[in-house]
DNA sequence: TATAATATATTACGGTCATCATATTTTAAA
DNA sequence: TTTAAAATATGATGACCGTAATATATTATA
């Protein structure tokens, strides 16, 4: 048995790693295979061997990336120490780094749309990712789930429309506007 | 003068109409010029006598699109008789027609990630038209930009999240969602 | 009806993509 | 140190894309 133990899970671990950044980036089929091999440090070539095809990897990515960002946006909630902890969530959220880091995070905002005219396979795993992150939100602000599929919503949105103006003002009276919203929304409920 | 008058600027016009709607069905890169000539009933050899590239009609696209898109959400306010305008605006954009009818709705659900990725020319026209909507809803619901800015985002991110989960219930509880919280976001406001 | 300007169709080109077949490299075990 | 299985690299294939050049069809006017 040539190759370290556990080499390829390693690897196949790299390569997805590598996709969700070049997806969220640049959007799943304005990125290539060859690109997200090269981000893992190979060539074209192997991709075969670790997947099945690209839509594979898709799906996989996904599950990855929200999966790191419940991680992200929970330690976001455990460093808050004074006002409710889903405050400090929708100031992640909702913050100009989130925004202007679209690599790095949600990729609701960066994938929904290409994901919706995805293969069923896909749209299922992302489904369960989405209740995933509902549910989440639901706790955090003891909140219905109602209540936080709005949250969810209203956030995403509001990243979406500040990623795609190009008037930098606009953008953050967006992400202000957005935020204030949130928080009364929380309140509110 | 042969070809009647006007009629080379009608067909141009159907090249943006077949556009609006391949671009909002299927993404702007998932659809070749090929095709949306096609959809204009021509074949693709023309397209570069009325557009410099794809990017420009992807510009007009937009712009043409959002406008009918305002417009008709204008005429629904104009049907309401009984509730504030507002909501009669709220209940269609967040109908299931109008999440099951992609290539006949609003833009900004459907091609907002791809235009953060394009070029300045499409961005700032985008932009452009997302200051139109806000200025619309804010009139029509007699509220300061930010509270139509986050009512927008709101609907924009509950469209999008409705169109891309499998789970047809989940996806209605989303719609369902979103309306009640954009009526409490105004009636607060 | 003939003409010539204009609009559209046909064809071609260089590039990139997903995928696959085959060659080469790596390294655990013999 | 040799070996052979496993992992990766190289190279090729066919399809489609955006774009452009050229050929053909259309029709208002003469």
């Amino acid at each position: 048995m040539p190759y370290p133990e556990g080499h390829k899970i390693k690897v196949r671990g790299r390569i997805i790693e590598s996709a969700a950044q070049a997806f969220r980036m640049n959007g799943i089929r304005d990125i290539s295979v060859p690109v997200i091999m090269k981000g893992a440090g190979l060539t074209h070539g192997g991709f075969y061997s670790h997947f099945d095809n690209k839509e594979q990897l898709v799906a996989e990515a996904c599950q990855y990336a929200i999966s790191d960002t419940i991680a992200l946006l929970q330690e976001a909630a455990n460093q808050e120490k004074q006002e409710p902890k889903i405050n400090a969530v929708i100031h992640y959220y909702l913050s100009q780094q989130h925004r202007d880091r679209t690599e790095m995070g949600c990729i609701l905002p960066a994938l929904s749309s290409e994901i919706s005219r995805s293969s069923e396979e896909v749209r299922n795993i992302f489904t369960q990712e989405v209740e995933r992150m509902i549910d989440f939100l639901a706790d955090l602000a003891e909140v219905d789930k109602s209540t936080a599929s709005a949250l969810l919503s209203s956030m995403v949105g509001t990243l979406l429309l500040a990623r795609s103006v190009s008037d930098s003002t606009l953008s953050d009276n967006l992400l202000t506007a957005g935020k204030q919203h949130a928080k009364e929304l929380i309140k509110t409920s």
